[in-house]
DNA sequence: GCATTGACGAAGG
DNA sequence: CCCTTCGCCAATG
């Protein structure tokens, strides 16, 4: 994968447990986050399944901190949590920001949570692979 | 190097 | 049904 952002808050230093393997964490959460259709959410805990550590998905969240450092951007108003709330919108620009993100891709966001959230899940277990 | 925290989630009370 | 605890792993103090 290509070398992640420089980042002045973050450092250059991006987490890797195994140096072996070619890809960090990060970058693996911000892969997947990408590929979420337009218009279609996702849970952190479904990501962190996808990549086989549903457990962890506390490090997706972290993983996504660092997603606005990522080029190009990822879409992490996609990324809610397994209720379909807007969780980490207070880590965007505003804490309007990600709502208005959402909404402008035809979802509709109701008191900070995603409404018919079930119905625009986007499972990357399912649509990806398995 | 131990203790706390965190954009989570499941389980238990 | 609401609240607390625990697990997970990395970063931070």
């Amino acid at each position: 994968m290509k070398k992640v952002a420089k980042s002045k808050k973050i450092k250059e230093k991006i987490p890797v447990k195994d140096k072996s393997k070619e890809y960090s964490f990060f970058q693996d959460v911000w892969s997947v986050a990408r590929q979420i259709p337009k218009g279609r959410v996702t849970s952190y805990g479904a990501i962190a399944n996808y990549l086989g550590t549903k457990l962890s998905a506390r490090m997706v969240g972290w993983a996504m901190n660092g997603a606005s450092l990522a080029k190009p951007k990822v879409p992490a108003q996609r990324v809610v949590n397994r209720n379909g709330m807007l969780s980490g919108k207070m880590h965007f620009e505003t804490a309007t920001r990600m709502q208005e993100l959402l909404e402008k891709e035809g979802i509709r966001v109701e008191n900070d949570k995603v409404t018919d959230f079930q119905k625009l899940f986007w499972d990357p277990l399912k649509e990806l692979g398995l």
